[in-house]
DNA sequence: GTGAAAGCGCTAACAC
DNA sequence: GTGTTAGCGCTTTCAC
């Protein structure tokens, strides 16, 4: 590969010195227009691009920010972090996306990396800071890590030193719980998959018993199943062992990937959707079109929600304070799989 | 934010010389075990880390890995990601990954982001790279940039010096008509989706054409209707054009999306599938098992995909010569989108 | 085996 | 305005 030319080239084919060079590239100081335009012709001309890694090493900031997702082929996670990336780059940043898979192993690993890769903040979507139980060991990697550069979460961490952007899970369930009440015939609700151990999930399930109980409806033990795989597998399998135990007029699942799941066992029990059935999701991911009928889902503004994440970031690489918590509100939209008989 | 500790810290507290200790960090030469094993605790013990850029400028490798993608957001390119990021962290590498969302301004601008970075090598999938009009303009931009490193892409990109891991599209279309030609019923065939435009898609066509007339099948010009959107809507408007010209036996679609689309157009004409209306597409993914009935699909080893894009920027990268076009050998799932009657 | 020293490409005082 | 100079943190000859 060919050897790269640098300021030093510039610097002699323009007659002058490098720092001139270096101050048209930054544009921290004044340079006559002159020399300017002349530079500025040579970049072109050789097509010049500034060494960030030269750069980085004294201004230590690489433009970089890491991001660790549990799984971007989620489209949960594709769509957010789309959402980052088109901050990121109105911000000057590029990303550098790690998937962890929720391997423990793998998310230390990943962490470290980006720690040596030197990247000016770290976002944390999904995985080991979803978890309710505290993992005391990776919380410890957090606040490491958080203690040399800015680390962004969605989810919690204890102690941590993160500042967390979250979407309201009381909300979201107020959402459900308002567009359910609209049809009177929706008396038995059940809740399929998720697991109680991510935080999220756990929240909006203590919502929903609460809000149960403020409508006077009842909550039945048994068709409230959870299922630690946010997949169709997971609402399968969630779905059977409900009807096992009763009909429920309503079935809220965890998210869109668990909602095609309860299809399915609804499907196989003879069961039409809304008809029989009524089904309503979170995440709002495409899933909610493609499947028949179209899903009513809880989904949020990624746009919204990306910036949210990326402006924390920023603003903390620069020093500037950022509220320990943000709330995304979420939004319901109603579709096929809700709608009035 | 806490100052980062150097190799000189580690060097004094060891009381060594800085060569010593990037010695045992590099591994390249004998260092006595004693004072390894010292070195090797405090590392340890202050969490140290060697920065990455500081060791960039010298060997010139950041062991960043660019990929350029169209949308992160479509399972196909979530799912050929994912597998590249696995094979790059096999080989220590890691992904910086940019959406274009085949804008061609962003496209370029990404282009010349990654090149700042210094990436070690960059992998172009899908955008201006599948264009089969070539876009000399582009072609220079990248032909320049795989003067300085390594550009690997599927899709087909003339005369810019990459080297290409491609599918075997006549392959795809073969397994397809084999498929076909198990049900003696299927003889009007429709193709539904993508552009002309895009390498991949104006193969299959052709082969397929080929291939209709070598097994004695007639071609419908009026049921081979493109759509430059491969998603939901190209499909649906397709698929809408096709039944205003006749009813085909079996539809095939360009991707699972464009094939989602399909479905919605058959189920408002009152048409069942596979009973009425047969449909393959192409991707395999996990669309295709979300729908009901689930699509027949051709898909491809994903990991093996990733791997061999992979492993080309790897080995360019250690000036190892790579062939320069590779093909990945597609494989058809059979589903109930073609079910026997 | 180990240390001293040069330097990767750049920025940022510091003089002039 | 502009050039000179001192590093940023590391690897790598080159002596010893």
């Amino acid at each position: 590969m060919a050897k790269s030319i640098t300021i030093v080239d510039i610097a002699r084919e323009a007659g002058v010195s490098i720092s001139t060079v270096s101050r048209v590239l930054t544009g921290n100081a004044k340079v006559s227009e002159k020399k300017k335009r002349a530079i500025q012709e040579l970049i072109q001309k050789y097509d010049f691009r500034p060494n960030l890694l030269a750069r980085g090493l004294i201004t230590s900031a690489t433009h970089l920010i890491g991001i660790l997702a549990a799984d971007i082929r989620n489209p949960y996670y594709a769509s957010l972090f789309t959402a980052c990336e088109q901050s990121a780059n109105d911000f000057g940043y590029n990303m550098l996306l790690c998937n962890s898979f929720s391997d423990r192993v793998q998310e230390f690993a990943l962490l470290d990396s980006l720690a040596r890769q030197r990247v000016d903040a770290v976002i944390l979507l999904g995985g080991a800071v979803d978890s309710l139980t505290t993992d005391t060991e990776y919380a410890e990697k957090v606040r490491q890590l958080s203690a040399r550069i800015p680390v962004v979460i969605t989810g919690a961490l204890a102690d941590a030193g993160c500042v967390q952007v979250n979407i309201d899970a009381e909300q979201a369930m107020a959402l459900v719980m308002q567009h359910i009440a609209q049809q009177p015939a929706f008396q038995k609700i059940a809740f399929a998959g998720g697991s109680h151990d991510v935080i999220f999930t756990a929240a909006l399930r203590a919502h929903w018993k609460r809000m149960l109980s403020e409508r006077g409806l009842r909550y039945y033990p048994e068709l409230d199943v959870t299922n630690p795989h946010y997949n169709e597998n997971g609402g399968y399998a969630a779905m059977n062992e409900i009807l096992q135990h009763g009909k429920p007029d309503v079935v809220i699942a965890i998210n869109d990937f668990t909602a095609v799941g309860v299809m399915q066992a609804l499907r196989e029990h003879g069961l039409r959707i809304p008809d029989d059935i009524a089904l309503v999701s979170f995440d709002d991911t495409y899933l909610a079109t493609a499947v028949q009928p179209q899903l009513t889902s809880v989904g949020y503004n990624y746009m919204q929600f990306g910036n949210a994440l990326v402006s924390a970031a920023v603003q903390l690489i620069n020093g500037i304070a950022f509220p320990a918590e943000t709330l995304i509100q979420p939004r319901l939209i109603a579709r096929g799989s809700t709608e009035k008989r």
